[in-house]
DNA sequence: TGCTCCCTACCGATCGGTCGGTAGCAGGAA
DNA sequence: TTCCTGCTACCGACCGATCGGTAGGGAGCA
C-alpha cells in the first residue's frame, strides 16, 4: 500500500499546521478520537464533524492510521516545545522537575486532544510508526529520569527507586485526562500545583513520618 | 433480541466462575482484550485462541459487549474481595491506606487481565452497563477518599487536596499496567512497596523540604 | 489550462451475530 | 441389550451492516 511517489510527496510531512483547513481537520479528529477512542471512531465520523464527506476528508489525510500518527507526532512536538525544551534551560534540577510536572499537567488539562491521545491507541499504529512514537516517548521519560538522577546526586531525593518514581509521575499526570473536567471545582492552575505538591512531598505529614514496610493483613 | 425465556434461564448469571470451560473462556477473553483493546479484538480472535469457532463461542457468551461487561464485573468483584473488604477490617486509617495501595498495585501487576481492562474500554458498554460499572468504581474511590479524610482528621495528612490525592493514587496504580513487565528487574513486591513509599512520603528528602509554589520559567 | 476542494457512487473485506444441524454422552423404558 | 430421548458442546454457512479506501468527476478560482 505504498504511495506511488506522485505529486503528493512534497507535502508529506509538516503539513499538520500549515494553511487551509488542515489544522481544523487535525484538531477535530483529535477531539473525536479522544472522546470515542481510535477504533470506535470512523473516518465518516470525522468527516461529518467537519461538514464534509468521507471522500472529501481524504483530500486532507493519507489514511486513518497515518492521521493518528500525525496527531501523535503533533502531540509530542507540543510536549517537547512546551515542556522539554524550556526545561533544558533550567539549571537547578529540582526547579526543573517542578516545572516539568506542572507544565505537563497543564497541557493535559488544557487538553486540545493531541497529547492525551498518544497515551493510549499506540497499538493501532503500524510497527514502524509505533517504533517512532515509542522512541520519542522514551526520550521524554529518559529526560525525566536524568533530572531525578541529578537530584539524587545532589542528595535532594529520598531513597526511592527512580524507575518507579518516573512512571508514577507520568501515571499521575496522564491519569488527569481521565478525571479532569473543565468547569469543575478545580482549575488548571490549582491541579497542576496540587500534583507537584503531592508528587514531591507525598501525602503524610513529616512529623508523623516513620519508615514502615508493606505488611499483609 | 431478548432470550425467549427458555431453558437457558437458570444459568443466566453467576456462570462466570462455575464448571466447564466457562472460566477459561472469560480468562482468555480478558487477556486478549487487554493486549489488543476491545474494539480491535474480534469475537473470532477469542474463539481461535480457545480452539473453537465463533459460533461455538456463542454457546458461552451472550454477545460481545455483555462479555466485556461480565469481565469488568469480575474485575470489580476481585477488587472488592481482595482490597476493599479486607481493608474494612483495618481500624487504623494509615495502615488501611498502605494496605489498599499495596494490594491494589499487586493485583494490577499480577494482572490476570480482568481488573486492568475495566480501566479503559468502559465507553464500549451500553449506557446501562456503563452506569453500573461507573457506580462501582465510584464506590471504590469514595472508600479511598473516606480513608484519606479520616487521616486528615487525625492530622496525619499534609494539607493536600483530597480529590487530587485520591486520583493521583489511582493514576500511579493504574498506570502500572502500562509499564510493568513480569520478568523485569522489579518484582511485584518491590513495586508495591515502592509505590506505597512514593505516594505517602513523596520524592524529596524531608531535610531539603521547603514549600515552594509552581513558578513559570 | 491546471489546481484545489469536495462530491456521488461504489468496492472488497470484515465485523457481530444467527441459523440449522450434529457428535457424543446420560439415562430411562422395553 | 437395545432403543429412544434430551442435553451439552460445538460446527459450517451465511446474513446485513459497516468499515477504510478509491475512481472519477465537477465547481470555482488563478
Amino acid at each position: 500500500m505504498r504511495r506511488t511517489a506522485g505529486t503528493a510527496l512534497k507535502r508529506e510531512r509538516a503539513q499538520v499546521l500549515s494553511d487551509g483547513r488542515a489544522p481544523e481537520v487535525y484538531r477535530t479528529a483529535a477531539q473525536i478520537i479522544l472522546e470515542k477512542g481510535y477504533d470506535a471512531t470512523s473516518v465518516s465520523d470525522i468527516a461529518n464533524a467537519l461538514g464534509i464527506t468521507k471522500a472529501g476528508l481524504y483530500h486532507y489525510i493519507h489514511g486513518k492510521t497515518q492521521l493518528l500518527f500525525d496527531i501523535m507526532q503533533y502531540g509530542l512536538d507540543e510536549l517537547e516545545r512546551e515542556v522539554a525544551e524550556p526545561a533544558k534551560k533550567i539549571a537547578d534540577a529540582e526547579t526543573r522537575l517542578r516545572f516539568m510536572i506542572g507544565m505537563h499537567a497543564r497541557i493535559v488539562t488544557r487538553g486540545e486532544g493531541a497529547v492525551t491521545i498518544l497515551v493510549d491507541e499506540a497499538r493501532a499504529l503500524t510497527p514502524v510508526q509505533n517504533r517512532k512514537i515509542t522512541q520519542r516517548k522514551r526520550a521524554y521519560l529518559d529526560f525525566l529520569r536524568v533530572t531525578l538522577e541529578q537530584m539524587k546526586a545532589e542528595r535532594k531525593l529520598r531513597d526511592v527507586n527512580l524507575t518507579v518514581a518516573a512512571f508514577s509521575l507520568l501515571g499521575m499526570i496522564n491519569w488527569l485526562s481521565r478525571w479532569y473536567q473543565a468547569n469543575g471545582p478545580l482549575d488548571e492552575q490549582q491541579i497542576a500545583e496540587a500534583i507537584v505538591d503531592v508528587a514531591l512531598n507525598g501525602l503524610i505529614r513529616p512529623a508523623a513520618r516513620g519508615r514502615r514496610g508493606l505488611q499483609a493483613i
